[in-house]
DNA sequence: AACCCTTGTTTCCAATTGGAAATTTTTATT
DNA sequence: AATAAAAATTTCCAATTGGAAACAAGGGTT
């Protein structure tokens, strides 16, 4: 019975109900119906495995590769690991679009100024930059701090990595754990290490705003 | 109910019918159980994210997300992907394993407008930021691009790495192997693998300044 | 202390997943 | 073609997922 995948549907179905919220918060990120059974089939495929054989590797009953291979079923995440862990394959690997494959043509990725991928959060306004290339060293934000007092200041965040702060306007105030709040103006920079507390508030009347690479 | 994880239990019966198999035929690919929860409930917080914020972000229920971060569940795929479009991580992030926190001693510098490390060529007038810190996977430049006319743009460059430009102001033109020259306004950005060619000039009357960071 | 409000957890249940077996399709062989 | 064997799909159903709502656990306020 080749009835629309159960949770395509109810993809649509929610859409209704969130619609109206999503598109405040985060105009601009949907699901998209991402092949990954497609995906799935070519890699099997590539290793002239069978259905059978795929299964004794995977651990997975035949039905129910075969079911992800045509998209009938969004598997659970545990089923998706020992997929991977059976046949050899990154999890990453998975999941990165296999777009055009890089091959001979140059990695390249051009972001118009307010183009990038809107990311709203409380506190900031981030705007991904380079969202096309997957895999990156680096990973480019343009965020607009908002306007805000100094006591509502965020929480540190502390992840995996460094940082580059560059200003390009208005002026911010940077927190970060070992040393004294220090203002940056417009062209300044900062360069620290992400495992250190770390936090970020304007202090110009109106919003500022920052360039910010993550590596 | 603080019983087992359904899915993990369901792991140890499976175990022992493929253990051979897999052995024989790959023996070493293994994405280990990684703790989904934790890495989610981290990205979460390192966002100041609450249940409910991250839940009008992602569209999940704020109940499910929960059990996604106490291990309760095994999300389906469709559910994962819908976490990392609306937390906006990249994929490949949520399952590459945070190397353990380096207890932070806390690297840090910071570049006043101006005042980073000159470095002149005959064709641009390059100022290292950041020249405190040594060790660092990023080199951030301040460029300014010399105005000039086009036909004695510099030469192809190469080199290892990942190059992320952002222009400050002024107008550039970006060369690059295997695409059309392309022409950057204030604001634009573009990210490219360091192993094409690449060059850049100044298209403005006057000199164009872009922040350049290597990876 | 009683109350309200926010954040996170748990319960309940309808909807979906995943396995075993049945069924259909494809491929190979006469 | 006809048949057998192999491979893939579908069916059926028990087990699990995911949402709504109830619940619990703080934090402030008055």
């Amino acid at each position: 019975m080749p009835e629309e995948p159960h949770f395509l549907i109810e993809e649509k179905q929610r859409e209704e109900k969130i619609r109206v919220t999503r598109a405040e918060v985060n105009a601009e990120s949907y699901v998209e119906p991402l092949e990954l059974g497609k995906r799935v089939r070519e890699i099997r495929l590539s290793q002239s495995l069978t259905l059978e054989e795929a299964s004794k590797l995977t651990g997975l009953a035949r039905s129910t590769l075969s079911k992800i291979e045509n998209d009938q079923i969004s598997p659970t995440f545990s089923v998706v690991t020992k997929l991977a862990k059976g046949l050899g394959i990154d999890m990453p690997q998975l999941f990165t679009r296999p777009k055009e494959a890089v091959a001979a043509t140059g990695r390249r990725d051009i972001t118009r100024l307010g183009e990038g991928k809107p990311h709203p959060t409380p506190t900031y306004e981030h705007e991904l930059l380079s969202t096309q290339l997957t895999n990156k060293k680096m990973i480019p934000y343009r965020t607009v701090v908002r306007a805000r007092s100094f006591d509502e200041y965020p929480e540190w965040v502390r992840h995996e990595g460094e940082e580059l702060l560059y200003v390009l306007s208005g002026s911010v105030l940077l927190y970060t754990e070992f040393y004294e709040p220090i203002e940056l103006m417009a062209g300044d920079s900062a360069y620290y290490d992400c495992a250190m507390g770390h936090s970020l508030v304007s202090t110009s009347a109106d919003d500022a705003v920052v360039l910010w690479v993550t590596a």
